[in-house]
DNA sequence: AGCTCTTATGAATCATTGA
DNA sequence: GTCAATGATTCATAAGAGC
């Protein structure tokens, strides 16, 4: 039975205690700098670098060398102006030893409009994602897509060079053989994903849609495997790892959310006419100065 | 009558004989780090910042106060890590004196295809925005959707697979607010645009879809005002500036492509039975050492 | 003309094989 | 050894062919 981990603490802190290469994938939506000021106390853009440093620090000794870490994050404007700490911060984290891999757009869909006297609505994020080594887990198979319209109408007749494969004239070097696509249902997405925010906040700030974690769990874990969210907040992700088999972590720092989870959590997974779990939620607070 | 200026040279060059203050818009696809490597030599992802300092340092010269910059770029992959010298660019521009107001995404309909293990298909590049003042000129209200759009555009599309496809609340989400939209009949778009790429079954390939510059001029430009483009390729800017009623200047190194986009615009613009053109067109040729 | 059907095309990236 | 060539993957759009 996979289990549940929430640790309420200073994750900088609380990763201390972690074994090293331990950990198959981080997802996480780290307080955005000024955002959140309540919890963090409202990191200032130009200190957001040096206060991720630590953490991310202890994040790249936990993962293991074949792990992924999937970091939510979009900088804010300020006085006419997009911030630059992000774009700073993939730099940092390059410095400290991790592989910028690639840089995933997560396309906000329903959105209602609005805009300002000098820009639109932003409707996408940044998902970026880091790694240790070259060689990091990747079930790609897991989050394919169903084939296009264009293939039924196209594969209908094949002419000659369909058959073999054809190479583009202008030396591109792009060809193809579109007899290779006969049968084939299924195709695999792109760096673009299409998911629709979360409206109803109750409780908490600023949270992901479950869509989001559940996407990049499957991309890149198999059943129990560990899922470490270092700043889980209302704990979407422990949700989302829980319900596919998935060993997971969740750290906060706010004792409220720690509540909530496992109020959570013990509702959903709550045995009917038993005063007993049918989950194993570990949980406890780790002090720190 | 709008002019257009096709002027054949280095750029950062010919730019030093511009009037500083007399652009409007300049809206540019640079020749990306390693690619066109036939026509512009291929410039090394390393090189890239040092190579674009002397040309952004004369557009911002050139370009009016209340005037925008859109920079539609992206980074190469490379060995398993996606290149970091667009983000570096950014950087280098503010220091020199640009503001960055904004990056919109141009998410690509039917973008390249690729698959290998440890990626997925780039469905898009950036087109960043750089001011010179935080007074620019912005007419929002000439890029409104019209609301069925907006509401459709995201939810159109999305039957059969398509839905699997989109991974789609499709309307879930919308509930009760979006009645205060319904009554309207236009609204304002966001950060992320939607469009295909071009391709033409005939040589001489456009970087960007017409709808690209066209949607940036309609934004930022009112007719009779100057848009730039320094890397003009195939002319693309030029065309869509002309046919909304914009001056333009378009400065491309290389011959080829400044013949290919006078006949384009001659045969476009002939009157019938008469050797005149229904344009007016200035081309020189700038040498430079 | 105008409609439908067919086919070529693309700012790509990585592993593998061959020279 | 290194460096070059090859194969795999995708789908909207426009040109061309056919009627």
């Amino acid at each position: 039975m996979s289990k549940v981990n929430i640790i309420c603490g200073d994750c900088k802190e609380v990763l201390k205690n972690f074994q090293e290469n331990s950990i198959d994938l981080i997802v996480t939506s780290p307080p955005y700098a000024d955002r959140r000021i309540k919890t963090y106390g409202g990191i200032k853009p130009e200190d957001y670098v040096q206060w991720f440093m630590p953490v991310s620090d202890e994040l790249l000794r936990v993962l293991k060398p074949t792990g992924t870490f999937i970091l939510n994050i979009k900088e804010k404007a300020e006085n006419g102006e997009r911030h630059i700490y992000v774009i700073e911060l993939i730099l940092a984290l390059r410095k400290q030893g991790w592989l910028w891999t690639e840089e995933f757009i997560w396309s906000k869909k329903n959105c209602y409009p609005g805009k300002w006297p000098n820009r639109f609505r932003d409707a996408w994020e940044r998902c970026i994602q880091f790694n240790k080594s070259k060689k990091f887990h990747m079930y790609q198979d897991e989050v394919m897509i169903p084939v296009g319209n264009w293939a039924e109408g196209r594969l209908k007749n094949l002419s000659g060079t369909d058959k073999i494969r054809d190479n583009s004239k202008n030396g591109s070097g792009f060809g193809k053989n579109i007899s290779n696509w006969l049968d084939r249902k299924w195709v695999y997405p792109s760096n673009v994903l299409n998911f629709a925010t979360v409206c109803n906040n109750k409780n908490h700030s600023a949270a992901f849609p479950e869509e989001l974690p559940e996407w990049f769990i499957k991309l890149f874990t198999k059943e129990n495997d560990t899922v470490l969210d270092p700043f889980v907040g209302s704990g979407t992700t422990l949700f989302v790892a829980k319900r596919m088999k998935r060993n997971s972590i969740g750290i906060e720092i706010m004792p409220e959310y720690i509540e909530l989870i496992k109020n959570k959590l013990k509702d959903k997974y709550k045995k009917p006419n038993l005063f007993e779990l049918a989950i194993e939620i570990e949980d406890e607070i780790v002090e720190y100065k």
